[in-house]
DNA sequence: TTTTAGCACTCTGGGGAATGGAGTGCTAAA
DNA sequence: TTTAGCACTCCATTCCCCAGAGTGCTAAAA
């Protein structure tokens, strides 16, 4: 059977409708949508049609109709329409964005709250390392009261830093000279063989500097683990709720733990594409199968990526978070992506 | 009329059941957690003076008694046996805690975490800083390829640092002058006088390192203006729909709104108090009338306190929580109060 | 004075049965 | 190919009934 121009523009009014009202449509109400230029029969045999053919489903034999898993992905592919943000909500996102945001892990956490409020749905966030990161820089400053600030910079361009209390005092000006041993002994090499290192260095250098040494590089290696394990944060749980689909508070309590527990079972989207669509079953995992997840990724330093996913029912306004998705993804690239280029400046309110 | 023994003895039991199954006890119940000392007619009329007397209500006529506000709050002060944990649990803290605590401002946002998945309940964290900080002292660092390090380490005791991109080429033989320039105009002041400062200098330096300076300056004052905000993180909301009470999705819904955006206005404790239970409407803010808070404060740093907030319904097991938050608060504090002391070592597994 | 047994009464929650309405599919005519 | 007409299906809502749980009260017993 082919999908004819006319069952195309049905079935987008179908889905956009169920987007709207989370209800099933009869054939009645698609002819008030085409302002009466057919009769509800027609309409009626087309949807019978729609149905056999997979894009609608029945949830009962006398109910109207509601878009499959297969119509919504017809409605994204093809019948959607890309929508551009209006000037006012470029504008707000800009304003949001150059508020604050400053260093590189902070930017992962804050742009899934970011999102989440701007999209009015749950999301997660997530760093992506493209391959393990190493220390890459160390450096030891002494403040007065003996203790000593240790900044490790990693070779994803984070630069972390803290404050140690030598268990036994170091002096400051033998500090440059343990800076160097680190930086020879303890830059490119993973966790396990910093760990290694060090124990071989134990019995080459005095006891304070040893206990210190151990410190920073503790600390270093803690650094350099978080790195691999991937670090979800979800925001905007309490959103689902507003959803008649997650009323059931089974449903919506399982897809919220699902989504705050199984870190790294989160979809992330194929390489190349900016912002990836899945619907229901598309998805892989069991508990997002009723759902839909829209992920997009952006740049931050030369090293990461950042991702950014938003759940919601699989009748979930497509066009609008998609539009959204990407203005944020791309501006997220293009303030955090390359070096040298700085936030667009925008007026503080 | 008097609150004889036996009536303590039944309102406690009373409460006990009501946490354990959130339902309504009637008096044959209560016979039998007497194990029979008493029959049901007496009981009735304890339970009819105990309902007089404002520490139990009843849902309806011919309900069972549930605890008013009230009720709980003579047993939680009076009543409730004060539990202590075991082996296995402090051991199971304990390992948590080890685990990996970084930087103070990490302590934070994971405790609430931690505190979460430990007793069950939905949680919210906040620092708590005595006073506005500043920045104590600057450092840059020049990394090899043109980029600075910027470390800030502020009067909290907190550092930061991040990676800047000059707009124009400062020569790393100058970042040690242009360091101590920052230590001396710039430490000590709060984020506008900071801003009005670099005002000052823009003639007086040049073009380069002015822009440079313009970016450390800004980086710090976002710092001081971050600890200024108090900022909320909360966890496991969806642990919330786990109780009956919230099967009412909108009740659920709007506590989780409130928890994760009206920041500022969560209870803090009284000062002094270690542990503080809120129950119902002794909760100032009308979106926690129905529910109870049980809020630990602990030592972060000399300059900061960290709160932990347990949020559930007003039947949460006070004793359990309390225990749990209690050891957990005074374990933090033990780890990150004064200075000088270290993590309690644990093997990791 | 306190406790207990007995009893009438109240209220809830759950399980049908009845009903109206929305929407369908099919047939036959346009 | 489209449309009007019609019988049919299924759901959601409402109403009613009833069992069960629990109460308060009275009067007798301790």
């Amino acid at each position: 059977m082919e999908l004819t121009k006319r069952k195309k523009e049905i079935l987008k009014i179908v889905v956009e409708s169920y987007i709207d009202t989370a209800e099933p449509m009869g054939s009645k109400a698609v002819v008030e949508k085409m302002s009466g230029k057919i009769s509800s029969a027609t309409v009626r045999n087309e949807l019978a049609d729609l149905t056999e053919m997979g894009y609608l489903e029945q949830p009962h034999t006398s109910a109207g109709r509601i878009p499959s898993p297969k119509g919504y992905r017809l409605y994204v592919n093809e019948l959607m329409e890309r929508r551009t943000l209006s000037a006012e909500e470029t504008a707000e996102i800009n304003r949001t964005l150059s508020d604050r945001m400053s260093g590189m892990d902070e930017v992962i956490a804050r742009a899934g709250q970011m999102v989440s409020s701007f999209v009015g749905y749950p999301t997660y966030a997530v760093a992506d390392h493209t391959g393990a990161s190493t220390a890459r820089r160390f450096e030891l400053l002494g403040v007065e009261d003996s203790g000593v600030i240790a900044v490790v910079m990693l070779s994803d361009d984070r630069v972390k830093s803290r404050l140690l209390q030598p268990e036994l005092p170091v002096s400051a000006s033998q500090l440059p000279e343990l800076s160097h041993l680190l930086n020879t002994h303890f830059t490119g090499i993973g966790a396990s063989e910093m760990n290694a290192r060090l124990m071989n260095l134990s019995d080459q250098v005095q006891g304070n500097w040893f206990l210190l040494l151990n410190q920073v590089v503790e600390y270093a290696a803690a650094l350099v683990r978080e790195s691999e394990r991937q670090q979800v944060f979800t925001d905007g749980a309490s959103q689902l709720l507003r959803f008649p689909e997650y009323r059931d508070v089974d449903k919506a309590h399982d897809l919220m733990r699902f989504m705050s527990e199984s870190k790294s079972a989160l979809p992330v989207p194929a390489d190349g594409a900016p912002v990836q669509i899945l619907i229901g079953p598309e998805n892989v995992n069991d508990a997002l199968k009723e759902s839909s997840v829209i992920v997009a990724s952006y740049d931050i330093g030369d090293h990461m990526r950042g991702l950014v996913g938003v759940v919601g029912p699989t009748r979930m306004d497509y066009a609008a978070v998609a539009a959204r998705l990407s203005y944020f993804a791309e501006s997220l690239s293009a303030m955090f992506g390359r070096k040298n280029q700085l936030p667009p400046k925008e007026e503080k309110e």
